[in-house]
DNA sequence: GTCGGGAGCG
DNA sequence: CGCTCCCGAC
């Protein structure tokens, strides 16, 4: 079973290449984040004509999430349960989370806050997400359950996942506080699927569309396919596959695909 | 010698769109109406690599004109002459008028005002326009002289061209002050080319991109070649080339022709 | 319907 | 840099 996660920035214009996409690399789950499109708008013909449904989690302008599966996603949720919510607004104003069962895996998809600077407004309300987040986990699964959680994550686990750790050093991608949230979300009983496998630095997901960043491999690591301990053993290998980020009018993300047995 | 004139609604847009015509049909002259840039922006070197000079009048957003020629254009003018304007603001904050000599033919190209609706002040401005752009002709040039006053005149010059009279009755592009104002023009002595040659109805030179105008063959022909009375002897034919209009992403006009022998 | 431009976001 | 929306023009 082979679960993928893609910002496309827009899935109205990256249409084409997440179907050329689709055909070419055949995975079963692909988590997009950034659709950038209302669940009406939502272009799930196309993707239903090459045998993918589609559960959508989307708004106008900004943010959206949805899940591609091949076989069709059980007990749909979006975004986190505002009810419990005192006064922290994480209502769907924002839609940042959609998870669904395939196949007897619980996949969770994120797309977490990107934070603007570090002490900013938006960095605070990233952190407050990732909390959130965090206690939606807990109260809503086990750790005995087969999850991924997977997207775009906004944060550079160490230094190996950025270009030029030196020059980004404490700031939003990187800072302490982000890198420790993440850590507490995989304490809870996560493993970066990726990093399962693959040692070395310089392996990145993300390239600013500025100053020629793809060009000059200028990237990140920030979108991640973080699975449970149940998948651990079924866990063949995460690869990132670097070809669309070359194609024309690409998405400043590119596909990250975990490939379990 | 082959002079065209074309509505290109954004030069930058349609660049591919003229580089694949002017190779193509190989004019000697193009006039062109709403580049849409500043001359700064304006893409002279794509021009220069098929063997085409450019004299640009731009300003960005709208309007604009240029005149692309095999040969460099001499003399060129850009807009009215503002110091003899009195309270009349002509001034070049509307770029609409540019004029060069190429090969002795006085090539005057002319975006002329739409004029919205009737009785606007729009519509009032082109009518001053048209007043100020007889006196421009009368003030500048000779009866003797070779000229070519090519461009988008937003003005269907007798019932013949549009294609529902009756619908467009009264109204802007064929109300009966705009009709006169081009009659006036053309008493000073112009010839349009086009009617010279061909007499039929129905040859449309802008269709709106709107409900299906084209496919329809709801059109007007409002872009015109006048050519003065030495070239009338000249004129082998002047014709529409619909075919730039079937292309992707086309502007809502397409090129006329005038062929002088 | 198709433009350019400006704002907001990343 | 690129994407979305809103605006005005035509």
């Amino acid at each position: 079973m082979n679960i993928a996660t893609w910002n496309v920035n827009s899935v109205t214009v990256r249409l084409p290449h997440v179907l050329r996409w689709l055909i070419e690399r055949t995975p079963d789950v692909v988590c997009l984040q950034e659709i950038k499109c209302t669940d009406e708008r939502f272009p799930r013909e196309a993707f239903a004509e090459i045998g993918y449904h589609a559960a959508t989690h989307g708004q106008r302008t900004y943010n959206g999430v949805a899940i591609l599966s091949r076989t069709e996603a059980r007990d749909v949720v979006r975004g986190f349960d505002v009810s419990g919510d005192d006064e922290d607004d994480f209502s769907d104003v924002q839609a940042r989370l959609i998870a669904a069962t395939i196949e007897g895996v619980r996949v969770v998809n994120v797309y977490v806050p990107n934070g603007a600077r570090v002490g900013s407004e938006k960095y605070v309300y990233k952190l407050r997400w990732l909390e959130r987040f965090k206690t939606f986990i807990e109260t809503n699964y086990g750790r005995d359950e087969n999850i991924v959680v997977c997207g775009d994550f906004n944060i550079a686990p160490d230094d190996r996942d950025v270009h030029n750790p030196a020059a980004w050093a404490g700031s939003v991608l990187v800072s302490e506080p982000e890198r420790e949230a993440l850590d507490e979300l995989k304490e809870w009983g996560f493993t970066d699927s990726f990093r399962l496998h693959e040692k070395q630095a310089e392996y990145f997901s993300w390239w600013d569309y500025r100053s020629g960043d793809f060009r000059r491999n200028a990237g990140a690591r920030i979108d991640h396919v973080l699975i449970s301990d149940g998948l651990i053993s079924r866990s063949v290998k995460t690869w990132i596959d670097v070809e669309p980020r070359r194609w024309e009018r690409p998405s400043d993300h590119t596909p990250v695909i975990a490939e379990l047995a």
